[in-house]
DNA sequence: ACGCGCGTTCTAA
DNA sequence: TTAGAACGCGCGT
């Protein structure tokens, strides 16, 4: 399964760190040509050293993380002093308290849209979904790591059972060793 | 397969 | 700005 990704990103010069807007995933060349254009992204210039190693190890840790590596990228990413766009994007309590629980589920741990809500004491589940699908950086934040109460996938990236996103979905989770899916 | 529940977003005043 | 309708990577029956 060919992926590719592409980072939306600023570099803030004074702190000397990168802000990480998004992190999206496609299936193909064309679709991330369309997306850049769509959204009139600036190709990055990488013209400042610490810009680009900075760039060049969150290259290393993605590409490492999809051959197999048990790598938590939340963590590594938070040792290279990355920024991650969240408060703006999740503005709500609500939004912020599954963020919040999302980022304690290790790899190879799977959790479900209930669980979730027993955590934060709500039982609106299919608003933990509409949560999830709005997030900007999956595999960072591990969205792929929820499931249905009744183990049958659920969701991925916007997109329901029997496409390409919710394949990826069973993909991440395989690569992660957990193997139990219906 | 259907109804329900609930946070968010869209829509019309 | 505000009420209310519509919408969802879901759940229970």
């Amino acid at each position: 399964m060919n992926i590719f990704i592409l980072l939306s990103y600023k570099y803030l010069k004074n702190k000397k760190k990168i802000k990480l807007e998004e992190l999206d995933i496609f299936k193909n060349e064309r679709e991330v040509l369309d997306y850049i254009k769509l959204n009139n992204l600036e190709p990055s210039s990488k013209n400042n050293s610490n810009e680009a190693a900075l760039l060049s190890e969150i290259e290393n840790l993605v590409l490492n993380y999809l051959q197999g590596q048990k790598l938590n990228l939340y963590k590594e990413f938070k040792k290279l002093n990355i920024e991650l766009d969240l408060n703006d994007k999740f503005k709500s309590d609500f939004s912020r308290k599954v963020i919040e629980t999302l980022l304690t589920i290790n790899l190879g741990e799977i959790t479900t849209y209930y669980d979730i809500g027993k955590k934060i004491n709500s039982k609106a589940f299919r608003a933990i979904g509409n949560v999830c699908k709005a997030n900007p950086i999956p595999l960072i934040i591990p969205c792929h790591r929820v499931l249905r109460k009744n183990g049958e996938i659920g969701g991925f990236m916007g997109k329901s059972d029997k496409t390409w996103e919710t394949k990826l979905k069973r993909r991440l989770l395989k690569l992660e060793g957990y193997k139990a899916i219906k």
